[in-house]
DNA sequence: ACGCAGGGTATTC
DNA sequence: GAATACCCTGCG
């Protein structure tokens, strides 16, 4: 991979299987804000403006030394979909989704942000997920302006463990504010150590997170897998249980046919269902 | 316009 | 395990 600077921009040259809008429309994040061609992204404190050209990607507002130490890391620029991608074409229905899909990557996202955000998601639609994802960053986050335009990073559990459930009340999030909250306490106290499930297997690891109010096994899943790059975990939501249950079979299928990057299958599977309305009526 | 569903979970039986 | 309530809002 070979990354340049040029007039105050990064390039990472020749990225395949990389498409920015399926990545940003594939429901694991929700913090890019569509601009010009590209987006500005607002993630681990920064914010950066992001296009693809090409197979060349575009970064601004960074530098060489976050492109390298963050960015690649975060749209997962080592990994060879290609690889991945035929693995999982074994499967008939893969074909499609992949080929609907084919530029999805997997986000490598801060953990707490992904355990407050999919708590948030829970019996939520995504517009509403961005808008409160949204109140929360411009309410309790740092201001980063960029480009004549204020963005606000995503708030640390210290700032968001001294609010009160009054405070949280502006981002009309309903019953999850207490979740929020109750998690934001237990990390800070030191009750919940977010960095100690980096070493679990799977299923400890989601044992761990379950122990969360707010927390079932869907939002501990898409925590691991969006959070902690366990590309093992397999979130199960409404749209993969049509998946299942109208593409597979209900009884005999196993997220394991697509081996330890079920994960990944997962989100090709996933973008591919909310994409054609899969199972709808 | 208005009832329903939305990347589920906690609680209870 | 199955049933039910849940805050609020986008969508059909």
């Amino acid at each position: 991979m070979e990354i340049i600077e040029k007039n105050e921009l990064i390039i990472i040259k020749g990225v395949l299987d990389f498409n920015l809008e399926q990545i940003v429309d594939s429901g694991q994040a929700f913090r890019f804000y569509k601009m010009g061609e590209g987006y500005v992204l607002v993630a681990f404190g920064r914010v950066i403006e992001i296009k693809k050209i090409n197979d060349d990607i575009i970064i601004e507002n960074s530098s060489l030394e976050d492109v390298s130490n963050i960015w690649v890391d975060y749209f997962d620029l080592k990994r060879d979909y290609g690889e991945i991608k035929n693995v999982f074409l074994k499967d008939s229905v893969m074909i499609s989704a992949i080929e609907y899909g084919s530029g999805i990557r997997m986000l490598a996202q801060d953990k707490w942000e992904m355990l407050i955000t999919f708590i948030i998601s829970q019996q939520n639609n995504i517009p509403r997920i961005k808008s409160i994802v949204n109140a929360l960053c411009t309410n309790f986050g740092e201001k980063v302006e960029y480009k004549g335009q204020n963005y606000y990073t995503f708030p640390t559990p210290k700032r968001i463990a001294e609010l009160t459930l009054q405070d949280l009340a502006v981002l009309k999030c309903g019953y999850r504010a207490s979740y929020i909250l109750e998690s934001a306490k237990k990390v800070v106290s030191g009750e919940f150590d977010l960095s100690a499930i980096d070493d679990m297997d799977i299923i400890e690891a989601r044992k761990a997170l379950l122990t969360l109010k707010g927390v079932g096994i869907k939002v501990a899943d898409c925590v691991l897998l969006f959070g902690y790059k366990k590309f093992n975990a397999f979130p199960v939501d409404v749209w993969m249980d049509r998946v299942i249950g109208v593409l597979y079979d209900r009884e005999t299928f196993n997220p394991e046919i697509f081996g330890e990057y079920c994960g990944i299958a997962q989100q090709y599977l996933f973008y591919y269902a909310k994409g054609t309305k899969i199972g709808k009526k």
